[in-house]
DNA sequence: TATGAATGAGGGTTCATTCAT
DNA sequence: GATGAATGAACCCTCATTCAT
């Protein structure tokens, strides 16, 4: 009698696996307000599935970006032990963080919706990712490198908006773009001189 | 026999101001998906009216913002007459954006969409905009104080992501990182040199 | 004084004429059911307009085929006096019913329509044509060609219905279902005997 | 474990068949064209259900209507292996039809429509009739009771037109005027001589 | 547990009809 | 009279969510 007891767990989990790979390719099609019939069918179960595995929306939507925000995080602490500086180590953690979210469609406009559905993805993401980024920006600080009114939260909203694609603005802009904000944040943000470009990075000069 | 006509076209511009009124208030509490009849019950008007004065939504929404967008861009030209730096004149068009972007809750959202009842905002956003843009831009490349990599097309629609709002990224964290992305136009962007913060942007010393 | 007067009447007829004439073409183009803005437009009034010179869509309806429901009515004497066989006359004035039928797309649904805003038409229809088709039903009865069992009104109601085409029932399919009627008018009616061709309608011979 | 299925797929068809039951009794009422609320209504569902097991009211319409097109489809075979005349099996076919007709109100206007939405209920009933009639038709050409330009096609066309009735038109004329129309379909129908009864059928006599 | 049928609120759109000018 | 803007009822259709089996 263990047996269909584990039995049932195994299926129960094989559901939850097939639902999150479904989520997962419908929001890459669809963004994350995809109807919730297109995931269960995608995953060939039925639409009471879904809700007993993710009772909202935002759950399931947060489920299916944890393992790869858990990733993302991980890859900061490896990075502040090579033998690179901050400011480069900075700039690969967010080459990765903006990888996952230019193949993840749909997750910028995710990050920036108010929908309070989407909610805990909002939190969860901040909650993984915030610690991760601090520790490259303070190394990046204590170099002096990188500005300390820069903040880890701030920066990665920014980061994640800046990544919200559009037909005439595809991944290589969204590059551009934070790679640009990237150097921004090593000078303070108050330098407005009409220094020409060998000089624009050096206020402390004043 | 003009006087009644006046009248009459008096009272339906009323009507048309009432509801680009209504349009923008509404726009900025539930975003330029909102209801139709949303609209129409702010402007105190039946969903008929709505119809006949803006036949698609996208004509409601470019008509909420044509105003602003103009005055924007009518912007540029007189900055750039001012005795400032390029530099200076392109921070001050950029803030000006800004402000427009923050005050218009929403239009950050409705400029990413691809939802193809937006493409006329959309394409009326840059027809006005990226041409004042880049004369600034222009000019600032011409002092050598901009990178010549960057576009208009892409400044705009990064300053536009930037400026889409959360709960914990509000008016003042959207400043800060459109201003620390302006100083990284100055700079060509594969400068990723670990040099400290008087130098990081002088990769023509190389 | 009286000119002013004389001229706002013409007016009001032209207005009229024009509405007749655009509702003609819009009927024929969408069928009795158009909606009235598009009369409006075509007529070049404002629907207001419309409504004043035909408070019900019956109204407009009957106005529009008046004319011609009253020249059919005429032609039913002049065959009368012509030299030629009732049943011939009788032929010749459904031929003209049937043209007028089939010109005007969509009469053929007004007639069949219960919808009680198309119920003047019905009755201006019968009332035109009803005396006109019994006198040359009744010619053809003392001539023993026609069965007296056959009454203007269901005959015309008939040939009405013969006459609403389709994509695959023409205008010639009509025209010959309609002579096809006409025939089986000659006999009387419970004659289904097994006869030839050649004896078919010859029940009075048993 | 079977019957729990059984019960689920038994309330399914009885909610299926309450549809079709309450969208008969509507399409008598208010025609093919009646709301989609209303057979709901009618058939105390939700709106949902209905598009459910009808995604379009052309779905609907044909299933509504499909069972007893089936019957008098096979009625065909059955009067031709009885030892009647084939015109007296043509005409109790035929019977059966516009028995069919007048019973369901409605259907007429459907077959006559050129709306998209009824395509395929036009289609079903010709795939379905059309090869019943013809078999009957071709029966009676043979046995030289019937001009072999009889068309199946145009024949139940003309027959639905006769069917569609109205206050003054019941279901007796209908029947009268078919009966008259079958007559005609005996004789050429270039016959317009003007004979008398005895002879009116008999065109080869010339 | 899993299922998916049923529900019904919600949002889009059309158009007959009214009425102030 | 003529106008046509405004109104709002009425339809269409889509999904999020519930719940009996």
């Amino acid at each position: 009698m263990a047996e269909p007891i584990g039995a049932r767990q195994a299926a129960m989990e094989r559901n939850r696996a097939a639902l999150l790979s479904a989520a997962s390719a419908v929001f890459l099609e669809q963004g994350v307000q995809a109807p919730i019939r297109d995931i269960a069918r995608r995953a060939d179960v039925g639409v009471g599935t879904v809700y007993r595995h993710f009772p909202t929306r935002a759950e399931l939507v947060t489920a299916v970006y944890r393992h790869q925000l858990d990733e993302c995080a991980a890859l900061a602490p490896t990075l502040l032990e090579e033998p690179v500086a901050p400011t480069e180590a900075l700039a690969r953690w967010i080459d990765a963080f903006v990888e996952f979210l230019v193949t993840k469609h749909g997750l910028g406009v995710a990050l920036q919706s108010e929908d309070p559905s989407l909610l805990s993805l909002h939190t969860l993401m901040l909650d993984t990712l915030v610690p991760a980024c601090t520790s490259l920006l303070d190394a990046g600080v204590a170099a002096g490198e990188i500005d300390p009114g820069v903040t880890a939260h701030t920066l990665m909203r920014a980061v994640g908006n800046l990544c919200i694609l559009g037909p005439s603005y595809r991944r290589a802009e969204a590059q551009d773009m934070v790679a640009r904000l990237l150097i921004g944040c090593r000078a303070r943000v108050d330098d407005r001189t009409d220094a020409p470009l060998s000089r624009q990075g050096a206020p402390q000069d004043a």
